[in-house]
DNA sequence: AATGAAAGAGTCGGCTT
DNA sequence: AAGCCGACTCTTTCATT
């Protein structure tokens, strides 16, 4: 398996921050050659480490300006959660759909184009099968959004060491 | 401003799926030649439209397992808000935070390593001056996630299967 | 892991429609 | 005005030390 040492995260970190970053430009800035650079990247690659790139796009360009997150509550027998999960992943209006313990059966953050549209979602979503309940918040300013996914970059993490 | 056509959203879609696609392959894929597409993509990143690339890690070779949704009430004084806006902007553990209508002030999506460490940071968000109420939600299994955070790539047949 | 070389891609001018 | 062609530069990639 992976063990990740120092350059390893230097090169995540700054991969993250630019996916297209040249492999001289980040071998100049972990003081390694670029073919070393090569190999550890590919290792990364292969080992799944790194799972692909993506190019950000600015929602607002795609006519997609409404955010909001979904709480759905759903009955209990596994039977009927598939249609469920089965809408959401051909939806495109939904960005992320997590199952999660509480009071909640799935937390999902849909975005569209139009309030028109959300309702036009909901209105699906709770014709579901198995859908017994939805509260729904809009967003109405994000405060923070990573893209990544994982954060590598972390200056404030009490008790742990500063870097090399 | 920016008017996509349907060359632009193609590559558009193939760049999100592939941030170092090659301009070769794309040049391909949209049936135009290579200094044409990059004439697009440079103007598509100039307008703003392609807001930068970023490499897709594994959050689970980065020592982050558990995920988890917090939804938390504030008080309605503007000046009691910034501290907690601070704090997640500062905390490496906390992926997203919107401000969001309905009964919650915001919804918090954060990334740590353990039970404990969402312990901490729960207690610190309600040690925080303005915050009168958190509500967690554990993610159990993510059903779906989109990190570009808008979609462009919509298959939309019914009943399709996944792939391998 | 570094060096150097070959293959390929990105980049920029100018030309064509 | 927008796309293609061809040349130049830089990057990626691989064999070798």
């Amino acid at each position: 398996m992976a063990q990740l040492d120092d350059v390893d995260l230097r090169l995540l970190t700054l991969l993250q921050e630019d996916g297209r970053s040249t492999q001289a430009a980040l071998a100049k800035a972990v003081g390694l050659s670029g073919p070393s650079v090569y190999a550890r990247i590919k290792r990364l690659e292969s080992e799944g480490v790194i799972q692909g790139y993506s190019a950000i796009l600015a929602p607002e360009s795609l006519g997609q300006a409404l955010v909001a997150f979904i709480r759905v509550g759903t009955m209990a027998s596994p039977d009927e959660q598939e249609p469920f999960e089965s809408y959401v992943e051909r939806s495109g209006a939904v960005l992320e759909c997590h199952d999660v313990d509480g009071e909640d059966s799935y937390v999902v953050k849909v975005r569209v184009g139009s309030p028109q549209e959300l309702r036009v979602l909901l209105a699906e979503i709770r014709a579901l099968p198995g859908v017994s309940r939805t509260v729904s918040s809009i967003v109405l300013q994000t405060v923070k959004e990573i893209r990544g996914g994982a954060h590598l970059a972390e200056p404030s993490a009490p008790g742990s060491k500063s870097e090399a």
